[in-house]
DNA sequence: TATTATTGTTTATTTTCTAAACTAAACTAT
DNA sequence: ATAGTTTAGTTTAGAAAATAAACAATAATA
């Protein structure tokens, strides 16, 4: 039995949903993943920003204020993370049918 | 698509590894915990006492000092608890095939 | 019996998370 | 036109959490 690390990036809850998001959707913007996640606008920018740095996410801004729009694409980088990040947890959960 | 939250509990790495390992192991005891997980001393200690006033597991403590002994052992709060963890990030992971 | 090794806890520091406060712009009603 | 409101998003300050270093207690051993 062993436990692989688990990738700090996406180990958290609002960036694992927005990631999770971001696999099947192409892209989605600020408001809509705000929506969707349930998260405040706050959180949202700051976990937004984390997984760009990352090189996770592609995110593109336009305007500022009201008339701001923000679109998020995840990245190959970030798919790949997400589906090792994936694989990781599984083996953790399927303990009892491995040797 | 929704994203149920998760259990805060469970949703830290050493946390989980403990409990991934305790849901297949019936028991383990704090030495062979802090090597399966390759974890500090200090962390460990932390994060069992915090899944012990969970009520995810249960601990057993005997002496002190080098002659101690600390067994863990995961609750039937426990096991439902990390079942349903592990349901919930899988419902993640299966966005694509979900309506 | 003095030293070292082992088991675990406490504590202090750092990191990370999060929401409240804020900025900026676009509507809306007067 | 302009005062007030709503919307989009960022900054930042405080709380919470994670972690490792320092410590305490005991057992082995030299």
């Amino acid at each position: 039995m062993e436990f692989k690390d688990l990738d700090p990036i996406l180990h958290n809850e609002l960036r694992l949903k927005i990631m999770a998001a971001l696999e099947t959707l192409a892209d989605a913007d600020f408001v809509y993943l705000k929506g969707l996640t349930n998260s405040t606008s706050g959180n949202l920018s700051v976990q937004i920003t984390k997984l760009e740095e990352a090189g996770y996410i592609k995110v593109s801004r336009s305007g500022e204020g009201r008339g701001s729009h923000t679109v998020c694409r995840i990245t190959t980088a970030g798919t790949r993370a997400f589906r090792e990040y994936q694989r990781t947890l599984m083996s953790y959960f399927s303990q009892g049918s491995q040797k």
